[in-house]
DNA sequence: TCCTCCCATGTTTAGTAAACAAGCGCGAGC
DNA sequence: GCTCGCGCTTGTTTACTAAACATGGGAGGA
């Protein structure tokens, strides 16, 4: 994608709705800048694919650029559901490169062949490159190592793959979920898997199988359910199995919380309560979570903190002096308690019920 | 001096010409707010009286007010010519309440007698009180330290007076002064004194007498000048004298900037060159200084230094859990090199020629 | 071709708009 | 007459920007 004319710090300020002061701060990690507003001028410095003007010759130390590749091959998954999580992943790289001394760069694909993700790197003035591995195929991977840049993936895991991985710890998650379904003496454990075949959602069905098998359960083929993975989606297709005479298990974990909202819906209008006929679990963790009726127990993993590794990872391969040998990391999961899995936890009620949005982020 | 409404915020930043957000941050040591602005803010928060609502029970530990008494009884010294100097014991002050989580207010008492500065003090919702001592006599002193807060007195020192003083230390000025005179091998060294009478003043004129004799240098009656301590009356005065036939000494240390302004005005315009005919070095260091002709030599006792040291001793009262000893704390001075006393010092080219004004003064 | 000047681009500081919090006063209801 | 609730006023805090400043590049002139 390419302008006509030099882009400069205006053109980014006018598209992202903001001064030349504040994208000049959020380019240089510097001042008091909310969340919302550097998001929005990260999107459209990748949007337009603005270059700032100091990438001349790579300077030691300080001032290199990291580039952020979102990359959304289908849209299955990586769509405005799940848009608050793409934030927190920023967040989390962009504090740490900001402390590295490093400029983030976020690049958009959208509904583009991998190709076309190769091809931009090409040549790119940058130091080394984080990739979202959502939607990403073990070729789609290769093919984007291939570039040569030091690279590391999110949201995704190949462990045959010779290439840096940070993602999420599905096994520790899956077995806090079932654990969590014991304690409440479930015997009958569903989960509701994905149409859409994602590494993620692949590790988290396999990771149920073997756990379960670790608790000694049996799993019925029939508890096994695959949806649609967008809201109306799930809904849709969680109606047709009801109405098609679903045999419902004690519980169910949902592969993820759009699907776990759709389920939901779907049971209650069957006349299926929740959590008191049927316990139901979601993953991901999304605010929408606190507010459903009733509210969504859901595994969180902290982006945040999956961001400021794969910054982490990706500094210390560039600045080593020779090949590294690749890095796989996990990051543990929480199981964020609330109404859906049955047994509320009587939380304090917070002092202060109002918290001001998008507050400063700790420097540190 | 009273008001007939309730002041509030709003008011003294019309007064200020700032915004309330800006007079909240000042009166709160918050945010990054340049010292001529927060002097204006201070300012205005004297002049209108204004007493922040939260002044209601003394609360433990921090946001407690320390009441600084810019008393001018007359106005001989403490003028509209010596308002940096008050600003700057101000920033002094300011910026060490701030730190020891004090609120410092100042309010100014211009030509109105001492009772009515003591009978201001009463019943004030105060934690203690900096009094400007300039042009205050040993009574008046012990009548404001008889109204019981815990008080330090600066730019005066009486040294049998049982109170708590912050000055300058006149010796240390006066014997560098006349090192200074004694290294271009001057001899007859002569004094300019003030009309009035203030304790620094005189402590200047002893410490002249006292250090001429332990150079060994004897003064001539003719040599010790007495002239009027504004510009204009410095300027008449000493053409009087010079028309009367004045025998000029070698050198002239005279007791302020102020009197050696207008001194060196009509000695120029007598045809008497400074300094190839006659030396003059002066006292305070005022910005003025830097820019006369010929450029003035002059004392600089940091009163940032003085004001910080003069909160450091009241908090230390205000926090003792008996009564304390006086304490009395003199500044050491340095001597700064100009053209007026004769023998210019190379200075450094700064190597940046433009500096902001008012830059962010440090944290600590 | 080189040098100087001007303009454009990016940076930084300090002040504020606006959102928020807290407190006070007034009015209504019991 | 007292208490409670609501609305308004006062003070606070955050994050964004105006404007001053710095730097670099380009154009024009010598």
């Amino acid at each position: 994608m390419k302008t006509t004319k030099k882009l400069t710090i205006r053109d980014i300020a006018q598209a992202a709705g903001v001064s030349p002061a504040t994208v000049s701060l959020v380019l240089n990690g510097k001042g008091d800048i909310s969340g919302v507003t550097r998001k929005r001028v990260l999107e459209a410095v990748a949007r337009l694919n603005y270059v700032p003007r100091s990438l001349k010759g790579g300077n030691e130390g300080g001032g290199d650029t990291l580039r952020f590749l979102k990359i959304s091959k289908h849209g299955h998954t990586v769509n405005r559901d799940h848009s608050v999580f793409i934030s927190d992943y920023i967040d989390g790289m962009s504090a740490e490169a900001t402390r590295r001394n490093y400029t983030l760069e976020v690049v958009s694909f959208e509904g583009q062949p991998i190709s076309a993700v190769a091809e931009s790197l090409a040549g790119a003035p940058i130091s080394g490159v984080i990739a979202l591995g959502t939607e990403l195929t073990e070729d789609d991977i290769r093919l984007i190592q291939g570039i040569g840049f030091p690279t590391v993936f999110i949201d995704t895991f190949y462990d045959v793959v010779d290439a840096n991985f940070v993602d999420m710890n599905n096994e520790d998650a899956v077995y806090k979920v079932l654990s969590r379904f014991r304690s409440h003496g479930f015997e009958r454990i569903g989960f509701v898997a994905s149409h859409v075949d994602t590494t993620n959602f692949r590790l988290r069905q396999d990771a149920f199988f073997k756990n379960m098998a670790r608790h000694g359960l049996k799993v019925r083929e029939s508890d096994v359910l695959s949806i649609e993975s967008t809201y109306d989606g799930a809904y849709d297709d969680t109606r047709a199995l009801l109405e098609g005479g679903l045999d419902l298990a004690d519980c169910y974990f949902c592969t993820n919380d759009i699907i776990a909202y759709g389920f939901m819906k779907a049971l209650k209008e069957f006349g299926v309560r929740v959590p008191a006929d049927v316990s139901i679990i979601g993953f991901d963790n999304l605010p929408q979570s606190a507010t459903t009726e009733p509210s969504l127990t859901t595994i969180e993993v902290s982006k945040r903190k999956i961001g400021y590794l794969a910054v982490t990872i990706l500094d210390d391969i560039i600045n080593a002096a020779e090949s590294q040998p690749s890095v796989k990391m996990l990051v543990g999961a929480d199981l964020v308690l609330r109404a859906s899995d049955g047994q509320d936890v009587p939380r304090p009620m917070p002092l202060q019920p109002k918290v001001r949005a998008a507050r400063r982020q700790p420097a540190e």
